[in-house]
RNA sequence: CGGGGCGUAGCGCAGUCCGGUUAGCGCACCUGCUUUGGGAGCAGGGGGUCGCGAGUUCGAAUCUCGCCACCCCGACCA
């Protein structure tokens, strides 16, 4: 029956394999010519668009303004933030050439040995660098701060191995990059921009995430702090899904930039940086999927209610149009997207399986049995469950369920979440427990030390410091030695 | 960069071990009729430098050598 999907189920051991088909058959994305990169197709991108859109409103309201700054970074500007260099060096594309021409041997066209850059160009890995390097001019003054600007831009970075949506070569993303005039001004907007991220991930994703502080380990290179948002796949593993850093006066030492203040003596600037990415559409996908395709929470949802007329004629067609389109006006006057399928060219039953691999959160379809008595069927695409209802008052049912389901879908999500988390006290136990999969909450002394052997020993790495919950003192698990409060370890993409 | 796998029609695959008619199947595509409440049925049709290059042979998708690409698992990372 459903031949192409066969194959498509959720198997514990062959995750990636689902989560790819998925991908693929969903219409999201798909593999480009280019090595790691992937094209977005217009339904993944659709989705894209309404997390930006949502995002931006949110960083407006926080008093951000967005700019543009190039692609392209002289390579002297990555070397000057040692950190930073260390951290991206390895990742970098660079252009080496200005000029391309034909083959003298007649094989198409090479690149002309005489059009090399004097200095190379990279590909901006992110913009710190370029970003900072302009902001030299801009500041002089402390009138001239805060500087609170965000870019909406593509990076890219030169992955070893990579997978849709969660680590390509090139992604797009939004990048914030703030200065301030002190300290404790940049460290606060670190810590909002964190609660924004927090928010939108479970008040639009409905994905369930933990804020807290990474590891010296795990930091950014080249921040003093960096704060993240971790989220729980159902294979168990972590997906870091949004990250700001504290970056101290690092970068306004690397590129001098300083400001007068108000007793007329020169100070370096405070900055902090920001972003998530596309990498959030894989945290989507992975949270709240199914065998039967993706599962999309109806905030971000491109068609919200998709409606299917079932009919044997021209006749019976047009009579449910009629009844049909109006509903359409009444359901879009509320604000939902609705997409009223009567293409002929498609049977029902190929509809109703297309819009649950599509993730579509309501299906209505309607026949000429509904016409008679005065009903529709109204299908969820969260749990599957369908009903016939009447007609009449289908608007504020169809309303009433799309709230529903957002609040199902997060609810779900944090149950999972909660039954894959438990605290361990002795390491032996956290080498048995880490092989389910899951989060641990263990004590830990601190140390990087001890942080790396348990990675080498067990795979696992210290996911956050978290912001919120138990803050009971104990014993790191590994070395006995005090530990301020309980962290979350877990295997992770 | 290490270990494993794979490359045959737009997509998914069989055939390769053991060389031999015109390279086959499913999906998709085109035409026609019947269908339409869970991925339609029947009939007809189109589409291939078998990843690339060399070699062995009367003869290579199949054997040998070299190269390339992609996927999975590691190391690296958002």
């Amino acid at each position: 029956m459903a031949k192409e999907l066969k194959n498509f189920t959720k198997r514990s051991d062959n995750y990636s394999q689902w989560y790819n088909e998925l991908v693929v058959k969903a219409d999201l994305a798909e593999q480009s010519a280019v090595r790691g990169c992937m094209v977005i197709k217009p339904y993944g991108y659709a989705i894209w668009e309404k997390m930006q859109r949502q995002l931006d409103d949110m960083f407006k309201a926080t008093g951000h303004q967005n700019a543009y700054f190039p692609l392209l970074i002289p390579k002297s500007f990555l070397s000057r933030e040692a950190d930073h260099v260390e951290g991206f060096a390895k990742e970098c594309a660079v252009v080496t050439h200005y000029r391309l021409k034909n083959d003298p041997e007649g094989n198409g066209v090479v690149v002309d040995p005489a059009a090399r850059l004097e200095e190379e160009l990279i590909i901006r890995p992110t913009s710190e660098t370029i970003i900072w390097n302009t902001y030299k001019n801009w500041i002089h003054s402390y009138r001239d701060l805060p500087i609170l600007v965000n870019q909406w831009a593509n990076v890219f970075r030169w992955e070893m191995r990579t997978r849709m949506f969660l680590r390509t070569a090139e992604f797009l993303w939004q990048e914030g990059h703030t200065a301030h005039a002190t300290r404790e001004e940049a460290e606060e907007e670190a810590r909002r921009m964190l609660e924004v991220y927090a928010s939108f991930a479970q008040d639009y994703m409905a994905v369930p995430v933990i804020k807290g502080v990474k590891s010296a380990n795990e930091r950014f290179a080249g921040a003093l702090d960096t704060y993240t948002i971790e989220a729980m796949m159902q294979d168990g593993k972590a997906l870091q899904s949004g990250t700001s850093h504290f970056l101290g006066q690092n970068f306004a030492k690397a590129f001098d930039v300083t400001f007068m203040n108000k007793d007329n003596k020169p100070e370096y600037v405070w900055a902090s940086s920001w972003g998530v990415s596309t990498r959030l559409m894989g945290a989507l996908i992975m949270t709240h999927s199914d065998d039967n395709g993706l599962v999309l929470p109806p905030k971000l949802a491109p068609i919200q209610v998709v409606i299917v007329p079932i009919y044997k004629d021209n006749a019976q067609l047009q009579a449910i149009s009629e009844k049909v389109n109006p509903l359409v006006d009444e359901l879009r006057k509320r604000g939902i997207s609705v997409k009223y399928d009567d293409a002929d060219n498609r049977r029902p039953g190929f509809k109703f399986a297309d819009y649950e691999v599509k993730g579509v959160p309501v299906r209505l379809a309607i026949g000429a049995r509904d016409l008679e008595n005065g009903t529709v069927e109204i299908m969820r695409r969260d749990t599957l469950e369908k009903e016939t209802v009447a007609f009449d008052g289908i608007v504020d049912e169809t309303a009433r369920l799309l709230d529903d389901i957002q609040s199902n879908l997060f609810k779900k999500a944090l149950d999972f979440r909660e039954s894959k988390t438990c605290e361990v006290d002795s390491y032996d136990d956290f080498k048995k427990k880490i092989e389910e999969g899951g989060f641990i909450l263990a004590h830990w002394d601190g140390t990087p030390e001890t942080e790396e052997k348990i990675k080498e020993e067990t795979k696992a790495t210290i996911r956050c410091i978290p912001m919120d919950g138990d803050t009971t003192p104990g014993k790191c698990m590994v070395t006995g030695k005090p530990s301020q409060r309980r962290v979350i370890f877990a295997r992770s993409y």
